[in-house]
DNA sequence: ATAGGGTTAG
């Protein structure tokens, strides 16, 4: 990726993402039209409609019933389509009613609408009923309801819907008179949407070969469709390849791709796309864009670029939107800062479910229970209603801090009251929370009442809990769980041959060793990153490829060195048995997050807090060298693993060493 | 003057 200064990036192309604003057309009508013309009131609900501001386009449609016009046939779809966007169910039958008043309800383009509006709402059923009315359904009329399928998880009934649409059209026999339905390409691309949620194999390839048959390979919609189909699959350097050969790329492109990477956890290669696009002069970036380059940095850490989007966003005045918002709240706890979560978070003019829970879940991972607790009361306070993921981001915030009474009291609340059944990740959080605090069996006798299969998250951490609080017994049964699971995973074998040694059965350790060998099991690598300047640099385990490696071990050794001089005694593992021993040799596989926090601390201004994020989890040695380093160069440093963050400041640990 | 599709958050 190209050095960029994400802030430079920006000034160039910030004039042309003007949103335009929106004129209040209401007010333009109420003064230059005559308000006693039906066309007059169907412009101004299309326009409205069109514009997207569905609230004006449905207080337009009530207006002109008060003043008891009678609408026509194109006031309807409008209207139903002012209702579809604000998922109003109640406008949206009460708007049906009079259509069905002045006798409209058959016509193809309201009830297109209304199947529409429908499974918008949910209502997939009333949806059907209308599909099935219609005597002589279009093409529009079948896409819909195939859409509503798709949009309501069933993307099986679309898939099997569309096969009726292809025996329709087979009877056509080439005629192509008005009575006759051929699939277009957005019914192409709402298949293809179908195809890529469908748990079939081969499915995306199958709808592709049809999309080039029948020419349809050339229309942007239904490339950047299959281009995020292919993602969808888990192939994302195939979704690449359809992106780079999309000739006319338009935003969607731009986005999907963007998109695409963040989701899949590539941030640099998002970062990378989305520079490209704002250096692009025939696209502009949307609020669509940001939410996706947010995710990235808060992927990575970047906390740099992820301030500079925020800037952008506010910029655009696109800072109230709600979805942004929530992208925004959770940049910043990812990226350590959860202060700033706070403040956007109250600066919000609009919160769901979701910024709530995003705020939750930052209070969390920092390790702070009672104030993401303090934050969940105050959420039910103001009535909005907590879902799964919710009460996830509860209870994972009772686990990081050992809060077992709390934790347990909305674990009951949650089933009792709040009626949300109690699924995987709930009970690993508890199993978590239970089996650190010391209260093993709980944690058993919890997993054995599970109605669902425990998976290997719960096991796993019901085995670690029990090498905490050294019992072997349950160690040995969750191990073997965990065998069966995941018999690859070598994490497994070396911790139940650490739980071994330390009961001192060595025979066993040995047994453990020997699997691990005949198997060829490997773990996965460690790896750390650290932004700078708006690039993030990545640290492998015993790097030696980062340009700067040979600076950064010469620094490290002048660390451990002055470290050595306060006690500190650097371990060759923190296990007493770990798969690396045997390619140890010479040299010691340093761990990535010291080598990010030396290259951390060489880079930044004296004083500058450092920022690392690390994909496993932090072993006890690297906490410990971490904790002294910040007291010995004065530095905050804030390490966020693969469960939680660690802020680390004047030689102590904000996860007060329970990890 | 009217209907259906592709990209965004916990």
């Amino acid at each position: 990726m190209k050095n960029l200064n994400p802030s430079s990036a920006f000034a160039k192309t910030t004039w042309k993402n003007h949103f335009s604003t929106k004129s209040n057309l209401t007010t333009w009508f109420n003064k230059y039209l005559d308000k006693s013309n039906v066309s007059s009131w169907n412009s101004i609900i299309a326009e409205l409609a069109r514009g997207g501001d569905s609230t004006e386009a449905l207080r337009a449609f009530y207006s002109m019933r008060r003043l008891s016009l009678k609408p026509n046939r194109s006031t309807f779809p409008c209207a139903i389509k002012a209702c579809s966007a604000l998922l109003d169910l109640y406008s949206g039958k009460q708007t049906h009613q009079q259509a069905l008043i002045f006798g409209y309800d058959t016509d193809l383009f309201v009830s297109s609408a209304l199947i529409d509006m429908y499974s918008k709402c949910g209502q997939l059923r009333d949806a059907r009923i209308l599909f099935d009315q219609i005597p002589q359904p279009n093409i529009v009329s079948w896409t819909s309801m195939i859409t509503g399928y798709v949009q309501n998880n069933n993307p099986g009934q679309a898939l099997l819907l569309f096969k009726e649409l292809l025996i329709q059209e087979s009877e056509n026999d080439g005629d192509a008179s008005n009575e006759h339905v051929f699939v277009d390409s957005v019914a192409i691309v709402s298949v293809i949407s179908a195809c890529s949620r469908v748990p079939v194999k081969g499915a995306s390839e199958g709808i592709h070969g049809m999309v080039i048959k029948k020419g349809f390979d050339g229309d942007v919609a239904v490339e950047n469709t299959l281009l995020d189909a292919y993602a969808k699959r888990g192939d994302v350097a195939l979704s690449r390849k359809m992106f780079d050969a999309i000739v006319d790329k338009d935003d969607v492109s731009w986005n999907s791709m963007i998109s695409v990477y963040a989701q899949n956890g590539m941030s640099n290669e998002a970062l990378e796309v989305f520079y490209e696009m704002v250096r692009d002069n025939n696209v502009s970036y949307n609020i669509i864009t940001l939410s996706s380059v947010l995710l990235a940095c808060a992927h990575s850490g970047a906390l740099q670029t992820g301030k500079c989007i925020h800037d952008q966003v506010i910029k655009m005045d696109l800072e109230n939107n709600v979805i942004v918002g929530t992208c925004i709240i959770d940049m910043y706890c990812k990226c350590g800062r959860v202060e700033m979560a706070r403040k956007a978070f109250n600066c919000m003019k609009v919160k769901n479910v979701r910024s709530w829970t995003a705020l939750i879940s930052g209070y969390g991972m920092h390790g702070r229970a009672k104030e993401a607790l303090e934050v969940f009361y105050e959420m039910i306070r103001n009535g909005v209603r907590p879902n799964y993921i919710t009460f996830v981001s509860v209870l994972a915030a009772c686990s990081h801090a050992g809060v077992v009474q709390e934790g347990w009291d909305c674990f009951k609340a949650m089933k009792e009251e709040f009626k949300v059944e109690p699924g995987l990740e709930h009970y690993s959080c508890m199993v978590d929370l239970l089996g650190r605090a010391g209260y093993l069996n709980h944690a058993y006798n919890l997993i054995k009442e599970m109605k669902v299969t425990p998976d290997f998250v719960i096991w796993g951490s019901l085995l670690a809990a029990c090498r905490m609080h050294k019992n072997v017994e349950l160690a040995e049964i969750s191990a073997y769980k965990l065998f069966e699971l995941d018999s690859n995973n070598c994490g497994y074998y070396v911790l139940l041959s650490n739980i071994y040694a330390d009961a001192g059965r060595w025979k066993d350790v040995e047994r453990m060793r020997l699997v691990i060998k005949d198997r060829g099991l490997v773990k996965s690598p460690g790896f750390s990153l650290v932004e700078l300047k708006g690039r993030v640099h990545i640290f492998l385990v015993g790097d030696k490829e980062h340009p700067q490696h040979e600076k950064i071990y010469k620094h490290l050794q002048e660390l451990n060195v002055k470290l050595q001089g306060v006690g500190y005694i650097p371990k060759l593992t923190s296990a007493p048995y770990d798969v690396d021993d045997e390619e140890k040799g010479l040299t010691l596989r340093v761990h990535s997050e010291k080598l990010a926090v030396v290259f951390a601390i060489m880079h930044t201004f004296p004083g500058a807090t450092i920022h690392v994020i690390k994909n496993l989890r932090i072993c006890g040695d690297c906490h410990t060298f971490i904790n002294l380093i910040s007291k010995i160069v004065d530095r905050e440093i804030v390490v966020r693993d693969s469960k939680r963050f660690h802020h680390f400041k004047d030689g102590s640990c904000s996860c007060g060493d329970y990890w």
